[in-house]
DNA sequence: CGCCAACCGTAACGCACGCTAAAGAACGTG
DNA sequence: CACGTTCTTTAGCGTGCGTTACGGTTGGCG
């Protein structure tokens, strides 16, 4: 997991996963059949806490909290001591799915915002969701390309200024 | 260029440069030398206009005016028809030199807005750089994985209401 | 101690890559 | 028409990839 996040799929070869995790091919092939179900291991590894952690945030009462709180805890995901920076769903190509989905997720909340009153029309929400997709993605690929924790609580606090009371 | 623009340097190989060219290998590295000056070939053709139309945008009499201009012609440029959606510069690994200089375009000229009185500080002005860096990265990000114009130029709008006037 | 099974590392396969040498075609010049 | 130059094409090199067959080692059990 940690290979991928740091490097993508295309990025890694089976033979350094093999290096880091101290093993050999024939062994790693035993245990995960090849390296396109070991990727598929390693993104369930990572999404394993993503959706409730997604889900505890958005569940904040208004939607600029909730917004508030994704924006923050991205930004400390993203740079957390210990771990690759960025984000493995974000940066691999292929997660497409996954990210519809997060992006379906944050949309819900806005929408439901709008008809809740906070949020003018079922168009603003969708904008703003926009909007902060693009925040969220940005957020990711900084961090990838080395950007620190301060940067990025910076952007998250702007972006949260967006829209009006 | 094309090809480097839709799928990045790894995501491209010399043959399939040479099947869209139309021309065999050998062809191909006489008149370029190997596969990365091919690659820096294009990149040169690719920010052949770049530095002047950033200039250009961010002449505007105002910070947010430079950096609305900045982020709608990016928007367009990101969704521009009949090329490939998103930014070479952005979606390349290697060029992070090319993408440091942007950034410090847009710090400078927003530095210079605090200097001019627009903005409270120099702090502020590093934090909204590093806020719209994070949404230019992220609009380019954005596009090549599908997003359309109106949806990119919504984020770009909402990322200029973010700080106040 | 002896046996069997599970495990592991070595080595190799086929393939696609970046790249290049040498054969062959096209073309202007005498 | 013959020739020499220039460009193109064919074919192949070495390397690293994902993947797998095989022989050696280890460890538990009678």
């Amino acid at each position: 997991m940690r290979a991928f996040w740091e490097r993508g799929y295309d990025g890694v070869s089976v033979a350094q996963v093999c290096a880091e995790a101290g093993i050999a091919a024939p062994s790693l092939y035993a245990a995960f059949g090849d390296k396109n179900a070991l990727f598929e291991k390693a993104c369930a590894l990572y999404t394993e806490h993503l959706d409730e952690d997604l889900e505890r945030d958005l569940s904040a009462p208004t939607a600029r909290q909730a917004v508030e709180r994704l924006l923050r805890s991205s930004a400390e995901h993203f740079t957390a001591p210990g771990q690759p920076p960025g984000c493995l769903v974000m940066g691999e190509p292929r997660l497409t799915e996954r990210r519809d989905k997060t992006r379906g997720m944050i949309r819900a909340r806005l929408r439901r915002a709008a008809a809740e009153g906070e949020l003018t029309s079922v168009a603003e929400a969708d904008q703003i969701a926009a909007f902060i997709d693009t925040v969220l993605t940005g957020m990711a690929a900084r961090a990838r390309e080395g950007a620190d924790r301060t940067r990025l609580l910076d952007a998250a606090r702007y972006a949260t200024r967006a829209w009006p009371a």
